[in-house]
DNA sequence: CATCCGTGGGG
DNA sequence: TCCCCAAGGAT
Protein backbone atom coordinates (compact mmCIF):
# COMPACT_ATOMS: atom_id res chain seq x y z
CA UNK A 1 0.00 0.00 0.00
CA UNK A 2 2.89 2.00 0.36
CA UNK A 3 4.00 1.93 -2.79
CA UNK A 4 3.89 5.69 -3.86
CA UNK A 5 1.32 6.74 -1.77
CA UNK A 6 1.82 8.76 1.23
CA UNK A 7 1.64 6.94 4.52
CA UNK A 8 -1.18 9.23 5.85
CA UNK A 9 -3.40 7.70 3.19
CA UNK A 10 -2.60 3.94 4.10
CA UNK A 11 -3.21 4.02 7.42
CA UNK A 12 -7.22 3.37 8.20
CA UNK A 13 -7.32 1.12 4.89
CA UNK A 14 -4.27 -0.71 6.01
CA UNK A 15 -6.13 -1.46 9.50
CA UNK A 16 -9.58 -1.90 8.42
CA UNK A 17 -7.65 -4.81 5.37
CA UNK A 18 -5.67 -6.26 8.20
CA UNK A 19 -8.89 -6.96 10.68
CA UNK A 20 -10.87 -8.07 7.68
CA UNK A 21 -7.77 -10.09 6.48
CA UNK A 22 -5.22 -10.64 9.58
CA UNK A 23 -2.86 -13.51 7.81
CA UNK A 24 -1.51 -14.02 3.97
CA UNK A 25 -3.90 -17.53 4.22
CA UNK A 26 -6.90 -15.22 5.23
CA UNK A 27 -6.36 -13.10 1.92
CA UNK A 28 -5.00 -16.02 0.14
CA UNK A 29 -8.72 -17.63 0.44
CA UNK A 30 -10.59 -15.27 -0.90
CA UNK A 31 -11.27 -14.10 -4.46
CA UNK A 32 -8.84 -11.78 -5.96
CA UNK A 33 -12.10 -9.53 -7.12
CA UNK A 34 -12.29 -9.02 -3.29
CA UNK A 35 -8.81 -7.72 -2.67
CA UNK A 36 -9.67 -5.38 -5.92
CA UNK A 37 -12.62 -4.37 -4.22
CA UNK A 38 -11.36 -3.22 -1.16
CA UNK A 39 -8.44 -1.62 -2.49
CA UNK A 40 -10.90 1.35 -2.98
CA UNK A 41 -9.02 4.60 -4.28
CA UNK A 42 -5.39 3.72 -3.02
CA UNK A 43 -4.72 3.65 -6.41
CA UNK A 44 -2.13 1.67 -8.50
CA UNK A 45 -4.95 -1.47 -7.86
CA UNK A 46 -2.45 -3.94 -9.70
CA UNK A 47 -0.76 -3.56 -6.52
CA UNK A 48 -4.39 -5.25 -4.97
CA UNK A 49 -3.89 -7.82 -7.59
CA UNK A 50 -0.32 -8.82 -6.94
CA UNK A 51 -0.81 -8.47 -2.94
CA UNK A 52 -3.46 -11.46 -3.58
CA UNK A 53 -1.09 -13.00 -5.61
CA UNK A 54 1.61 -12.52 -2.86
CA UNK A 55 -0.78 -14.35 -0.36
CA UNK A 56 -1.16 -17.19 -2.36
CA UNK A 57 2.41 -17.88 -2.75
CA UNK A 58 3.31 -17.19 0.77
CA UNK A 59 0.68 -19.60 2.04
CA UNK A 60 1.30 -22.26 -0.60
CA UNK A 61 5.25 -21.44 -0.63
CA UNK A 62 6.29 -20.51 2.58
CA UNK A 63 4.00 -22.61 4.88
CA UNK A 64 1.96 -19.33 5.63
CA UNK A 65 5.16 -17.25 7.02
CA UNK A 66 6.33 -14.27 5.02
CA UNK A 67 10.06 -14.91 4.20
CA UNK A 68 12.58 -13.29 5.55
CA UNK A 69 15.14 -13.36 3.41
CA UNK A 70 15.46 -11.18 0.56
CA UNK A 71 16.27 -13.37 -2.14
CA UNK A 72 12.88 -14.92 -1.22
CA UNK A 73 11.10 -11.55 -0.52
CA UNK A 74 12.26 -10.98 -3.98
CA UNK A 75 10.44 -13.84 -5.68
CA UNK A 76 7.47 -12.18 -4.38
CA UNK A 77 4.99 -10.95 -6.89
CA UNK A 78 4.73 -7.22 -6.75
CA UNK A 79 7.80 -7.48 -3.99
CA UNK A 80 10.67 -5.12 -5.48
CA UNK A 81 14.41 -3.96 -4.06
CA UNK A 82 12.69 -1.32 -2.05
CA UNK A 83 9.99 -3.79 -0.03
CA UNK A 84 11.94 -6.60 0.21
CA UNK A 85 14.68 -4.94 2.32
CA UNK A 86 11.67 -3.12 4.28
CA UNK A 87 10.16 -6.31 5.34
CA UNK A 88 13.55 -7.98 6.00
CA UNK A 89 14.86 -5.17 8.31
CA UNK A 90 11.87 -3.80 10.15
CA UNK A 91 9.84 -6.75 10.42
CA UNK A 92 12.55 -9.43 10.99
CA UNK A 93 15.40 -7.57 11.73
CA UNK A 94 17.87 -8.41 9.18
CA UNK A 95 21.09 -5.37 8.23
CA UNK A 96 20.55 -4.40 4.82
CA UNK A 97 20.23 -0.69 3.07
CA UNK A 98 16.51 0.13 2.80
CA UNK A 99 15.73 2.94 0.10
CA UNK A 100 13.24 4.45 -1.05
CA UNK A 101 12.59 8.03 -2.37
CA UNK A 102 13.26 9.81 1.13
CA UNK A 103 16.18 8.15 1.61
CA UNK A 104 17.47 8.92 -1.75
CA UNK A 105 16.76 13.06 -1.11
CA UNK A 106 18.36 12.61 2.25
CA UNK A 107 21.51 10.91 0.81
CA UNK A 108 21.70 13.21 -2.38
CA UNK A 109 21.55 16.17 0.02
CA UNK A 110 23.31 15.59 3.23
CA UNK A 111 26.32 13.08 1.44
CA UNK A 112 26.18 14.58 -2.47
CA UNK A 113 25.49 17.99 -2.03
CA UNK A 114 23.01 18.24 -4.83
CA UNK A 115 19.19 19.57 -4.00
CA UNK A 116 18.07 16.37 -4.78
CA UNK A 117 18.23 12.36 -6.34
CA UNK A 118 18.74 11.84 -9.72
CA UNK A 119 16.77 9.10 -11.56
CA UNK A 120 16.61 5.99 -9.64
CA UNK A 121 19.66 3.50 -9.48
CA UNK A 122 19.36 0.85 -7.56
CA UNK A 123 23.18 -0.42 -7.16
CA UNK A 124 24.40 2.63 -6.72
CA UNK A 125 21.30 3.69 -4.15
CA UNK A 126 21.83 0.72 -1.65
CA UNK A 127 25.93 1.06 -2.21
CA UNK A 128 25.27 4.29 -1.08
CA UNK A 129 22.79 3.61 2.13
CA UNK A 130 25.14 0.81 3.11
CA UNK A 131 28.09 2.54 3.59
CA UNK A 132 25.46 4.27 5.79
CA UNK A 133 24.78 1.84 8.39
CA UNK A 134 26.39 0.93 11.52
CA UNK A 135 27.36 -2.82 12.15
CA UNK A 136 24.91 -3.94 14.23
CA UNK A 137 22.02 -5.07 12.67
CA UNK A 138 19.37 -3.18 15.73
CA UNK A 139 22.03 -0.29 14.70
CA UNK A 140 21.89 -0.47 11.36
CA UNK A 141 17.81 -1.19 11.66
CA UNK A 142 17.27 2.19 13.46
CA UNK A 143 19.39 3.99 10.93
CA UNK A 144 17.73 3.03 7.97
CA UNK A 145 14.22 4.17 9.74
CA UNK A 146 15.74 7.44 11.10
CA UNK A 147 17.27 8.50 7.75
CA UNK A 148 13.91 7.53 5.79
CA UNK A 149 12.01 9.27 8.46
CA UNK A 150 14.36 12.03 8.37
CA UNK A 151 13.37 12.83 4.62
CA UNK A 152 9.61 11.99 5.34
CA UNK A 153 9.45 14.61 7.80
CA UNK A 154 12.24 17.20 7.94
CA UNK A 155 14.23 16.98 4.85
CA UNK A 156 11.08 16.91 2.47
CA UNK A 157 11.36 17.17 -1.38
CA UNK A 158 9.40 21.17 -1.62
CA UNK A 159 9.93 23.00 1.57
CA UNK A 160 12.98 21.30 3.57
CA UNK A 161 12.81 22.14 7.42
CA UNK A 162 16.40 22.92 7.67
CA UNK A 163 15.77 25.01 11.26
CA UNK A 164 14.52 21.66 12.36
CA UNK A 165 17.23 19.07 10.95
CA UNK A 166 19.22 16.99 13.54
CA UNK A 167 22.04 17.00 10.69
CA UNK A 168 22.01 20.11 9.59
CA UNK A 169 25.40 20.67 10.61
CA UNK A 170 26.42 18.16 8.99
CA UNK A 171 24.38 18.64 5.72
CA UNK A 172 26.73 18.91 2.29
CA UNK A 173 24.30 20.75 0.15
CA UNK A 174 23.33 23.12 3.07
CA UNK A 175 27.62 23.77 3.55
CA UNK A 176 27.75 24.29 -0.02
CA UNK A 177 24.72 27.34 0.52
CA UNK A 178 22.08 25.09 -1.35
CA UNK A 179 23.03 25.05 -4.77
CA UNK A 180 20.12 24.42 -7.13
CA UNK A 181 19.90 20.91 -8.15
CA UNK A 182 21.86 19.83 -11.79
CA UNK A 183 21.50 16.72 -13.41
CA UNK A 184 19.34 14.66 -15.74
CA UNK A 185 15.79 16.22 -15.17
CA UNK A 186 13.28 13.87 -13.72
CA UNK A 187 10.71 12.85 -16.64
CA UNK A 188 7.75 14.64 -16.04
CA UNK A 189 4.54 12.76 -14.89
CA UNK A 190 2.00 12.33 -17.66
CA UNK A 191 -0.77 14.18 -17.71
CA UNK A 192 -3.73 12.96 -15.95
CA UNK A 193 -6.64 14.71 -17.14
CA UNK A 194 -7.88 12.63 -20.07
CA UNK A 195 -5.09 10.10 -19.50
CA UNK A 196 -6.08 6.16 -20.03
CA UNK A 197 -4.95 5.86 -16.27
CA UNK A 198 -7.96 8.39 -15.34
CA UNK A 199 -10.37 6.05 -18.12
CA UNK A 200 -8.92 2.63 -16.05
CA UNK A 201 -9.94 4.36 -12.70
CA UNK A 202 -13.36 5.30 -14.06
CA UNK A 203 -14.37 1.69 -15.16
CA UNK A 204 -12.44 0.00 -12.20
CA UNK A 205 -14.71 2.52 -10.16
CA UNK A 206 -17.68 1.62 -11.23
CA UNK A 207 -17.07 -2.15 -11.36
CA UNK A 208 -16.24 -1.61 -7.42
CA UNK A 209 -19.53 -0.27 -6.57
CA UNK A 210 -21.63 -2.63 -8.37
CA UNK A 211 -22.97 -5.69 -7.12
CA UNK A 212 -23.69 -7.27 -10.65
CA UNK A 213 -21.89 -6.96 -14.03
CA UNK A 214 -21.86 -4.40 -15.46
CA UNK A 215 -23.09 -3.17 -19.06
CA UNK A 216 -21.10 -1.91 -22.15
CA UNK A 217 -23.84 0.78 -22.36
CA UNK A 218 -23.15 1.25 -18.56
CA UNK A 219 -18.77 1.92 -19.18
CA UNK A 220 -20.16 4.16 -22.43
CA UNK A 221 -21.72 6.65 -20.16
CA UNK A 222 -18.06 6.58 -18.53
CA UNK A 223 -16.08 8.31 -21.20
CA UNK A 224 -16.91 9.69 -24.60
CA UNK A 225 -14.04 8.59 -26.81
CA UNK A 226 -14.95 4.80 -27.71
CA UNK A 227 -11.41 3.90 -29.13
CA UNK A 228 -9.95 5.12 -25.31
CA UNK A 229 -12.29 3.37 -23.42
CA UNK A 230 -11.92 0.19 -25.42
CA UNK A 231 -8.47 0.50 -25.41
CA UNK A 232 -8.34 1.39 -20.90
CA UNK A 233 -10.57 -1.63 -21.02
CA UNK A 234 -8.28 -3.84 -22.94
CA UNK A 235 -5.76 -3.18 -20.76
CA UNK A 236 -8.08 -3.56 -17.54
CA UNK A 237 -8.73 -7.37 -18.68
CA UNK A 238 -5.08 -7.97 -19.91
CA UNK A 239 -3.59 -6.57 -16.31
CA UNK A 240 -6.78 -9.17 -14.95
CA UNK A 241 -8.49 -6.58 -13.25
CA UNK A 242 -11.60 -6.69 -15.15
CA UNK A 243 -13.11 -10.02 -16.92
CA UNK A 244 -15.70 -10.39 -19.39
CA UNK A 245 -19.31 -12.28 -18.23
CA UNK A 246 -20.98 -12.77 -21.59
CA UNK A 247 -21.33 -9.61 -22.93
CA UNK A 248 -20.80 -7.38 -19.36
CA UNK A 249 -18.22 -7.22 -17.16
CA UNK A 250 -17.12 -7.88 -13.39
CA UNK A 251 -14.24 -7.96 -11.06
CA UNK A 252 -12.22 -11.00 -11.30
CA UNK A 253 -13.41 -13.84 -9.07
C1' DC B 1 16.97 2.80 -18.80
C1' DA B 2 12.18 4.85 -19.92
C1' DT B 3 7.51 4.39 -19.50
C1' DC B 4 3.34 3.01 -17.65
C1' DC B 5 0.43 2.30 -13.81
C1' DG B 6 -4.19 5.98 -9.64
C1' DT B 7 -5.39 9.14 -6.58
C1' DG B 8 -5.33 13.04 -3.77
C1' DG B 9 -3.30 16.88 -1.16
C1' DG B 10 -0.43 20.94 -0.88
C1' DG B 11 2.29 24.85 -2.77
C1' DT C 1 -5.45 26.64 -11.69
C1' DC C 2 -1.86 23.88 -12.44
C1' DC C 3 1.97 21.29 -11.17
C1' DC C 4 4.49 18.40 -8.16
C1' DC C 5 5.05 14.38 -5.77
C1' DA C 6 4.05 10.52 -2.84
C1' DA C 7 7.72 4.18 2.24
C1' DG C 8 7.80 1.45 -6.19
C1' DG C 9 7.37 -2.39 -9.42
C1' DA C 10 7.00 -4.59 -13.84
C1' DT C 11 7.97 -4.58 -18.48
Amino acid sequence: MLQQTPVVRVIEPLAAWLERWPTPADLAAVPVGEAVRAWGRLGYPRRALRLHACAVVITEEFGGVVPERVDDLLTLPGVGEYTARAVAVFAYGHRHPVVDTNVRRVIARAIDGQADAGPASTNRDLAAMAALLPQDDADARVTNAAIMELGAIVCTARSPKCAECPIADVCAWRADGYPEYRGPARAAQARYEGSDRQVRGLILAELRTSDIPVTRDELEALWPDAAQRERALASLVADGLVVASGSDFTLPQ
